[in-house]
DNA sequence: TTTGATATTGATAATGAGTTTCATTCGCTG
DNA sequence: CAGCGAATGAAACTCATTATCAATATCAAA
């Protein structure tokens, strides 16, 4: 556990206390292994490692807590309308975007100032409010286009 | 029947006949009842409306058709994120993003062809072939604001 | 440290969107 | 109008996610 994943684990803490919600050992557990995760997992992807950990855990707790993470801002929920919600780590003070190859999936995250700013030129046009977006690109890597 | 919906029937029609597919009263009818509507619509609720029509038509029908008619190149498929997948028509040429407000659900389209360029620029960077892209913006309308 | 109020858990049932299956019916071509 | 394959509707089935609920775990107070 480095000082990244304790800095998480305090955030966690203090949301959960906040809420008047309990830090118990499974949600201790799933923030853990979802921090280390390198891809953006799915929470079924992630109850599927968890079992290994601790085959008692259960389906709904993993759900559950994802649930939590996103709303303390550890984590963020992503939809590149494979009807599934993948979740990746929100430790990045910077917000990106996504650009997606849809033959492997490979996932590259990129910020363009320019295109957020447009954005908000278009939303304040409309007298709109922003809460979020979303951009996703989805294309053919390099790779893939070869083969 | 406009002219514009007898356009999109021979569109239909045509697109059927290349596929070796059939044109039927079915398909007729959700593509007529699809045309006409203004706003956004869900496979499910398309099917509510099209009951009133005919109460012996099928779930499945509905949900088959309307893949086929975003294969046609006459629907395209939208997400917003809501567990759902709505239809719009793909008449309009141009291509647009949605804002959305989350409250009232209000849905404004619009094109900003800066937006356009910037992606295409992101995604050469990386040398991927860019094959589609989804923009929504989200954020409150200035009725919701108000109230 | 024990207690007690209540948050949490895991098993399971339920939901909702969408798809598959299959026997029956329909549309078209000969 | 016969026949073959496509299309339909009903119902069963996925798959992701959520709700229910009895049993259990947490934590603050005594």
């Amino acid at each position: 556990m480095n000082q990244n994943t304790k800095d998480i684990h305090s955030i966690f803490s203090q949301y959960l206390s906040e809420q008047n919600l309990r830090m118990t050992t499974q949600r201790e557990l799933i923030l853990k292994t979802f921090c280390k995760q390198k891809k953006h997992v799915t929470a079924e992807q992630l109850y599927e490692i968890l079992k290994k950990a601790d085959p008692t855990i259960g389906h709904a707790t993993v759900y559950r807590t994802m649930k939590l993470l996103t709303e303390a801002g550890i984590a963020r929920e992503l939809n590149f309308g494979e009807g599934s919600i993948r979740y990746e780590p929100d430790t990045s003070k910077e917000h990106h975007d996504h650009l997606v190859c849809v033959k492997c999936g490979e996932n590259i995250e990129f910020l363009d100032e320019e295109i957020e700013n447009l954005q908000k030129r278009v939303v304040s046009k409309y007298g709109y409010q922003l809460v979020d977006h979303s951009l996703n690109l989805y294309g053919i890597c390099p790779k893939c286009q070869k083969s």
